[in-house]
DNA sequence: AATATTTCGGACAAATATATCCTTTATTAA
DNA sequence: TTAATAAAGGATATATTTGTCCGAAATATT
């Protein structure tokens, strides 16, 4: 569904901002710990990242990453796999076509499109605030 | 979404459908064509299809493929994205963690597995015979 | 000012996915 | 029986993704 480099940036991201909501700054050594990532990758990932203007990084003793506290109810799902995949999951044709043409459409568009549109809304309503809350309380994790 | 391999593959698949249907076996040479794929790559996903005993293949002049039309409402997309990509898609973890696990779930489980079923269901429900009966009609298109 | 820390950026390496080519094998038709 | 045809299978090539390494730049602490 994701590629790899997604999987890792959400569950960074998501690390960061359940820290920043406490307060924390935190490094990329911690982050990929935290998450279960490989550090050196996870490290691209989280510049392509602030890059983007979704995390903010600092140089230096005490540096690392961290995410305004108030936009952690703007940024959305969406806005990370945008960032890191691009927008072929949610415009490409499920069968590899140029382009997804309802007049034109594929054998699948009919039965695919509803899917895809709904996981579109998903991503686009799902902010990161409201994800941390089940973070912090234990209810979800971000590794086994 | 879907692997090139799956996308090549389930149009290959639904155009060697269409022709059995109306009693042609297919080449693969005819098959790149009319899907616009690359004719030696299709080749290769036409033969694990063999393996996987959704297409039948024959050899030698007047060879190629084609399908059994008794199986035709049988196989569902399912099978075929079973086949060529594996099952990681209904089942993994949206945000990659080793297993999915509702008891211990990661940040989006609770709002990705609903759209990942519906999915699930989707694919495991459209058989070959719906789809190529609006290709038939001209409703759908293979290529671009 | 010197040093230690941490991100940034580029080059590089490995693994996987995508794609091609060529020889062998089976089958049909002449 | 011979020749032509088409898939099977293996080796190889290319592209992309995944992942590492290291020096440069920035910044905080001493
Ligand atoms: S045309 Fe293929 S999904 Fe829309
Ligand atoms: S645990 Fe991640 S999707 Fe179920």
């Amino acid at each position: 569904m994701f590629s790899k480099a997604c999987e890792y940036g959400i569950r960074a991201t998501l690390f960061v901002a359940e820290q920043s909501a406490k307060g924390k700054r935190t490094g990329v050594k911690e982050i990929a710990k935290q998450t279960d990532s490989p550090e050196a990758f996870t490290a691209k990932i989280l510049q392509t990242l602030v890059k983007s203007q979704i995390l903010v990084s600092v140089k230096g003793p005490s540096g690392g990453f961290e995410i305004d506290k108030a936009s952690l109810d703007k940024i959305t799902l969406m806005n990370l796999v945008k960032a890191i995949d691009g927008d072929n999951i949610y415009n490409g044709c499920g069968l590899g076509l140029k382009e997804c043409n309802s007049k034109h459409p594929c054998p699948v568009h009919d039965h695919f499109v509803s899917i895809r549109d709904d996981l579109k809304k998903m991503l686009s309503s799902t902010t990161l605030s409201q994800l941390i809350n089940d973070l912090e309380n234990g209810y979800t994790v971000l590794k086994r």
